[in-house]
DNA sequence: AAGACGGAGGTTTTT
DNA sequence: CCTCCGTCTT
């Protein structure tokens, strides 16, 4: 009980004190907020609330995993219900979605971006002859624009000039979803709208959960969009425990959705909450933190707020400029190698930039320079081919409806090999003529009964039954073992040198391997858990923080993704007109007011950029950037000019050395 | 059914 | 400039 309430300052205390009721926690950057939730859940426990109704909701993994174990220092357990937005829903309808009218049962499918865009491009074929310029990834956004804000294709359009498409888009989307019912899928946005479909339609299910859960806790509330919103306010009830945490000026996110004014119309929504606003920053020097603010004061409506700080005064913010990219990389280079001269590890030197395609250069010269580095971002763990082939394996066998998965499989495992479109198109006709799945009629006596005939085709698709057949029987648990199992008898690991040769083969050979390491620790973790739970962690939880603390190496990545991070050192590239804010966010007369939203976002970045450093920050900019192909001129960030120059040293970078600007 | 060619586009990506 | 699609060819 001490130790919960130790080392607090009196808003900290205040928020975390704060028993029933709404309330609204505005965190500073680097305000101690992880602190806060942490020790308010572990102090409700403490008070005598369950776990068990106590809710927290998450953006991500790590954060969840953090606040789970902090709590479990603190009070030695912690609710159950601590998890991604997404993850809470999927738990959700695991449980209850038969209850729901939805198509879909407890044994359901989710389907990545990726899968969703193959069953986009399906869709698209079937509805014939179409626009040029009517893509999945355009399809997609207005789909999800459509779940997300819970408002029809036409409002989810913004872009006038899709809007004579309406209806073929709109049959697209209806044919869409009813592939995903035949599928028995879901995609990330359906978690969310199906649960909160739960709650509104499902007579007496809102009353249930409004008894189960009691305290409502939301990190990051300026990230989060209309639908989850909706479903913040429909687990509400009455006695109003919904305590939101976040930062209107890290809302980063709105090109997904995120609405940050979620946040700032909360008092709105909750007449009565307790506002609370944490302002000291534990993390940053007053220099660091009087950069920032005056960045972020720029930006029209804010809920005004001002970090401070205690901490000791520190160096000044470094601006340089370079000839080119790469002159830049191999100043940041030389940079990080004199501070671990001076004593500091590479881990604490990080180098943010706005877009994946400025990390080649540095990523070059650290290498040249035979310094370590660390990569974030990229394609992830389960994003690879090899490792999605295998979890199609996988998914066909928990769901033998999920067509994408068969179809996944048909086009990339040798045993189809000289079968092709056509072939599986038969198949798939003949098994919605049977009524039965893809996966289970292709498997069946009953198919391979009905083959006649020993011709080429027809002893390869006998071959892809008995296989499947052999896929379907083996035994689901332990998951471990299964997987071990279907790894063996597809001879998955020989197959992938004859699937795509030599290339990276040993690379790909460590991820199949890695991944059967993961499926014995999730067998190990969770012994009863069976295939299904497997697949859901996958495509949820089981996210690779390829962030590793421990590793030394300067740190690479986005400044999207550097939101909730700190490093001593900070090193923003390319803080260009153009990059930082991006081209994007700024061109295009008229629509000013969204231009306006978009640039001050870009802002947000920035500011997220700056607040990430403890001791120093340094932000270069070139002259020449390479970008598509050639040399192009670039010039300085009109956010450059909002930092007081009392509070920079500038230099050019010629040959080597530093020359001070005035 | 698999390889070759041409044109368009080229941010960020918690789940 | 390079990569990703879609289409066309064998």
């Amino acid at each position: 009980m001490d130790s919960i309430l130790e080392n607090l300052t009196v808003p900290q205390l205040e928020a975390v004190t704060h028993r029933d009721g709404p309330m609204i926690v505005i965190a500073g950057a680097g305000s101690g907020k992880t602190r806060v939730v942490t020790r308010r859940i572990a102090w409700l426990i403490s008070q005598g609330v369950w776990p068990s109704q106590i809710l927290a909701m998450t953006f991500t993994n790590k954060a969840a995993r953090e606040m789970r174990e902090r709590v479990e220092a603190l009070v030695g357990q912690a609710p159950r219900s601590i998890g991604t937005f997404h993850g809470c829903c999927a738990r959700f309808l695991r449980r209850d979605i038969d209850k729901l009218d939805c198509g879909r049962n407890h044994d359901f499918t989710i389907y990545d971006d990726e899968e969703q865009k193959t069953l986009l491009k399906q869709c698209i074929k079937a509805a014939g002859k179409i626009p040029r310029g009517l893509t999945p990834s355009l399809l997609s956004t207005a789909i999800s624009n459509s779940k997300n804000g819970r408002k029809s294709l036409a409002a989810a359009l913004q872009d006038d000039d899709y809007l004579d498409l309406l209806p073929v888009i709109e049959k697209i989307a209806e044919d869409y979803e009813k592939r995903l019912q035949e599928c028995n899928a879901v995609d990330f946005d359906d978690l969310l709208l199906l649960t909160v479909r739960l709650l509104e339609e499902v007579p007496g299910m809102a009353d249930i959960y409004h008894n189960r859960f009691r305290y409502l806790l939301v990190d990051e509330y300026q990230d989060t969009n209309h639908l989850q919103y909706q479903l913040i306010m429909r687990l509400a009830n009455e006695e109003q425990n919904v305590h939101v945490t976040g930062d209107p000026d890290q809302s980063i996110y709105s090109w997904r959705g995120a609405d940050y004014h979620n946040i700032m119309s909360f008092t709105q929504d909750f007449p009565n909450a307790k506002l609370v606003k944490l302002e000291q920053n534990y993390r940053s020097t007053p220099t660091i933190l009087n950069a920032a603010n005056s960045v972020i004061e720029n930006n029209s409506r804010r809920i005004p707020k001002e970090l401070f700080t205690e901490n000791a005064d520190g160096r000044l913010i470094t601006e340089l400029l370079a000839h080119t990219d790469r002159h830049e990389a191999e100043w940041i280079v030389r940079k990080t190698r004199r501070l671990r001269q001076n004593g500091h590890s590479w881990r604490d030197c990080a180098v943010f930039y706005r877009t994946n395609a400025q990390s080649r250069v540095l990523e070059e010269a650290f290498v040249k320079a035979g310094i370590p580095y660390q990569l974030l971002g990229g394609l992830r763990f389960y994003e690879r081919k090899e490792i999605k082939d295998f979890l199609a394996l996988l998914r066909i066998k928990v769901n033998p409806s999920d067509a994408v998965a068969f179809e996944r499989v048909f086009a990339n495992f040798p045993i189809c090999e000289g079968l092709g479109g056509k072939a599986l198109a038969e198949l798939q006709n003949a098994a919605a003529l049977a009524h039965q799945p893809v996966v289970t009629y292709a498997a069946s006596e009953a198919y391979r009964a009905g083959l006649k005939g020993r011709s080429q085709k027809t002893e390869r698709l006998r071959r892809l039954s008995n296989w499947l057949r052999q896929l379907l029987e083996t035994p689901a648990t332990p998951v471990a073992t299964a997987v071990q199992e279907i790894e063996r008898f597809t001879d998955f690991m020989r197959q992938l040198e004859l699937q795509h040769g030599q290339d990276n083969l040993l690379e790909r050979r460590e991820n199949v391997q890695s991944f059967l390491e993961r499926a014995q620790n999730f067998t190990n973790d969770n012994p009863e858990a069976d295939l299904a739970a497997f697949l859901e962690d996958v495509a949820l939880v089981a996210d690779v923080d390829s962030h590793d603390p421990q590793a030394d190496g300067v740190v690479l990545m986005t400044l999207h993704s550097s939101k909730g991070l700190e490093f001593p050192y900070v090193f923003i590239a390319g803080v260009e007109e153009g990059v930082l804010p991006h081209a994007r966010a700024t061109a295009r007369p008229g629509a000013l007011d969204e231009d306006l939203d978009q640039l001050e976002e870009e802002r947000r970045l920035f500011y997220v950029g700056i607040t990430r450093a403890r001791r120093a920050v340094y932000l270069s900019h070139v002259a020449l950037r390479f970008q598509y192909g050639g040399y192009k001129p670039s010039s300085p960030s009109r956010f450059l000019e909002e930092i007081p120059p009392g509070l920079v040293r500038r230099f050019l970078y010629r040959n080597g050395d530093e020359i001070p600007m005035r």
